[in-house]
DNA sequence: CTGTTAGCGCATTCAT
DNA sequence: ATGAATGCGCTAACAG
């Protein structure tokens, strides 16, 4: 079953069918009916793999994450699958394992034309591999979202120094001092930015930073219990806790608790990301909220620019806010 | 740059490059060696639209699901994911946002060989849709996962009336007696059956079902702290809640608490689908945990079979586990 | 406005 | 073991 059943039954020309079918150039009312009854007739849906090959094109895009089972690269997911929808593009998604050579398999898929473009979801590159990525970036329209591996590849995200620096200026002005920050142990672009972020506001406020105030997780809850956990056996004297993610800001919360600390009276949480826990747990946690849907609609504009030789951004800022809850009395 | 190039490049003709590329009939590895060179110094990558509309496959599979914003899909898709990479097929993401339209649309794509099969999470239907996904089913492999559409249609999940049941006679065992069910609004077949299992354990335990004791959420948060809140108005008396899922099953322990119940002395507290909050919260919940990787797996399993015309399951029964947290005192 | 035809890149049948 | 030739389903250039 294919155009040319079509054209026979509708007694016309395979060019014409598929003059209808894309509406192209003009095709009299009466041709287009006669063919759109074939069609309906024959209940014909046109061959995309006969398409692409003609075409030069699949409208597929490629998602590129680590992981799906993490709401914030999901949320972003869903921002890209809206616009995506709107334009007609499907969207293939490809998840890592934080595995290079898996990424780099996917990338592949680029080459031979499975989509016409990738997003990159909070993508860790090392050296070698960011030169690919960069290699590939000169022939197939590539975004990165949330993380930036190179700067001639446009890119989309909040700006993580601008965040963490208000998260630590909140957390000062209500009048705590030293402040145990929770990084992650990776090169990632946000978690530098972010700790540039707290170690600004610190000094801009006139406070010492303290590298022993500096413990490093992995994102994840256990580690982010056990290495607070080990901290505070040190008896370090703290009275707020900053995190670069909400589940290391659990892990702390949690282990303040199991050494008898009140949140927050005694020691201020905040996390970053929002997550859907925040507002359920008790105490809630004071957390950076970012517009997923946005940072994915935004890079899915971008992506479809440049898909089709249109301007577009380097470099696409987005906002966040800040929220206050329980876990925190600012 | 095309087979042809690289045919030319190693002095052979296409048939013989397409079988190296295919690892096809006998070659002698002098010319795979010609042609392999050919192709790396020319970087050839196959073109992937050219091979599918040749052979009539895709190596794609769709899964159509609800959305991704929820970790128990998220965890089954990557299930199916490894599996998929594993047999080299790639994967197509379609969310339909609960919009039987779009879910109809992404099915379409099917029969436009986009995809060579497709895997249903947790998908609703209503009677006119059953009847069209049923007639696609026909002509094209479909599996369904977790929700159970059409008996026609292999099918891959836990024993929803069974998991129900046990949590329900687990409560009873420990001494509670008035249990509040919350369910959800909706006529998924897991809801259904969740529901027989909660009567079926009271009445096995001689406990008499009463239907006050029944309220109906829609899975979120906000909604079952709000219903709890309005049943706890009524001051019917309750010793324990069972919930279809962890969100409401927090909703609701939150409007105990509120309302001055301690869980778990007063109050036991069990949720469904065990998702990461539950050993991050305090109390702790206890919940019924699915091996959504396995669900996952067997469900690309079951299709893989089914496009390569190989035995299959009509239905695959996964294991559950409860898991005994600080929201009961089992 | 419509038809004829070529060719996108590939796998495969049929020769040799 | 290899090559020549065909056609998968479609779009677009060209002709009329």
């Amino acid at each position: 079953m294919n155009i040319s059943d079509v054209a026979k039954k509708a007694g016309v020309s395979v060019a014409t069918v598929s003059r209808v079918l894309n509406n192209s150039s003009s095709v009299t009312q009466k041709t287009v009916k006669k063919v759109q009854d074939a069609i309906d007739t024959l209940n014909y849906k046109p061959n995309i793999a006969g398409r692409n090959l003609r075409i030069n094109k699949t409208n597929n895009i490629l998602v590129i994450v680590n992981s799906l089972v993490n709401t914030f690269f999901s949320k972003l997911i869903k921002g890209i699958e809206d616009t995506a929808f709107e334009k007609g593009y499907n969207v293939l998604i490809c998840t890592t394992d934080n595995s290079p050579e898996k990424m780099m398999h996917y990338l592949d898929l680029l080459g031979k034309k499975l989509a016409d473009g990738a997003i990159l979801l909070g993508i860790e590159a090392d050296g070698a591999n960011k030169a690919r990525i960069r290699k590939i970036s000169e022939s197939v329209p590539l975004v990165q979202c949330s993380e930036r591996i190179d700067d001639s590849i446009p890119y989309i995200a909040i700006n993580s120094f601008k965040a963490m620096y208000d998260v630590t200026d909140a957390l000062i002005k209500s009048g705590r001092k030293r402040i145990l920050y929770i990084s992650a142990d990776n090169s990632l672009f946000s978690t530098e930015q972010r700790f540039d972020g707290y170690k600004t506001a610190l000094s801009d406020n006139g406070i010492k930073f303290d590298s022993k105030l500096v413990i490093y997780g992995n994102y994840g809850y256990r580690t982010a219990l056990q290495i607070t956990d080990n901290f505070l056996k040190k008896k370090i004297k703290i009275d707020a806790v900053a995190a670069v993610g909400d589940r290391m800001a659990y892990g702390a919360l949690n282990a303040l608790k199991n050494n008898g600390f009140k949140i927050p009276e005694d020691i201020s949480v905040f996390g970053f990301d929002n997550i859907d826990l925040c507002h359920m747990s008790s105490p809630t946690l004071s957390s950076v909220n970012q517009n997923q849907q946005i940072i994915g609609s935004k890079a899915m504009e971008t992506l479809f620019a440049m898909i089709n030789d249109e301007p577009y951004e380097m470099e696409t800022i987005t906002d966040y806010e800040l929220i206050f809850r329980e876990s925190t009395n600012i």
